[in-house]
DNA sequence: CTCGCCCCTCACATGAACGTCAGGTTTCAC
DNA sequence: GTGAAACCTGACGTTCATGTGAGGGGCGAG
């Protein structure tokens, strides 16, 4: 499958892919005139890219931990390398639970005691 | 209290204090020479964005909320934006609950089954 | 062979949240 | 009143993950 169809499958634009294999997240193999040509693992392999990154890790970070998830390096170093970035994000969803906790009081406030709003307003008015 | 106080007492930079000014989401008084001034609430203001940095807001989404967070503005309108945002952040959290998974088996499986790793690792190992 | 569509490689542009340097002013302790 | 520390306003630099052309080549259908 060529780049376009890849594109369209996993959702991520051409020029995303071409970045991701600049970064070594990615490879393919090219034909003839220099055209890549991808498995059907690239698929999958693009997911994971795209959930890591949408976790916060950079491409430097997740260049380092691909080689652990799938290729199963495993060695101490790599360990504790899964081990931080797992905490990492652990710390960021408690920040983020704190935030949303935040919002939610804010939103309690505003829609609980005098405030005239008896209908529970589901979507946003098209303005 | 002047900018350079306040940046110590909240960790955030001055350029930063700067800029937070610059996008509107936080006012100072002027003395006479133009030096920024800073009243005691302002630390828990800088708290507050901040907070809201870390949970992945834009500067222009913070200044939209803002008003509705402390000066209790409460519309319709208001109260969808909060919980639009709320439920952005909780769709972010789920993902890196996700990611956080998917790293929790990788870390499984390499401390797991046939790893030679009968010890257990907590720190990163100075290398 | 040729048309059209997809692909290629530069390479500059973008936006967010600052960092950093330059050149100048204010404040404050002494 | 004076010197150093802190502050001021630009304004350009940085990093990341792309967007966006420009200019040119590959490749299957007719």
């Amino acid at each position: 499958m060529r780049i376009g169809e890849l594109a369209t499958k996993t959702g991520v634009s051409v020029r995303a892919l071409r970045y991701y294999e600049e970064q070594g997240l990615l490879t393919a193999a090219r034909s003839g005139g220099g055209q890549r040509h991808y498995l059907d693992e690239a698929i999958d392999r693009v997911r994971l890219i795209q959930m890591l990154y949408a976790a916060g890790l950079s491409s430097r970070t997740i260049l380092d931990l691909l080689p652990c998830v799938d290729a199963k390096v495993n060695t101490p170093q790599s360990r504790a390398m899964l081990r931080a970035e797992r905490d990492r994000i652990e710390r960021q969803i408690t920040q983020l639970q704190q935030a949303r906790e935040r919002l939610d009081r804010v939103i309690a406030l505003s829609e609980g005691p005098a405030s005239g709003c008896a209908y529970t307003d589901t979507g946003t008015p098209d303005s």
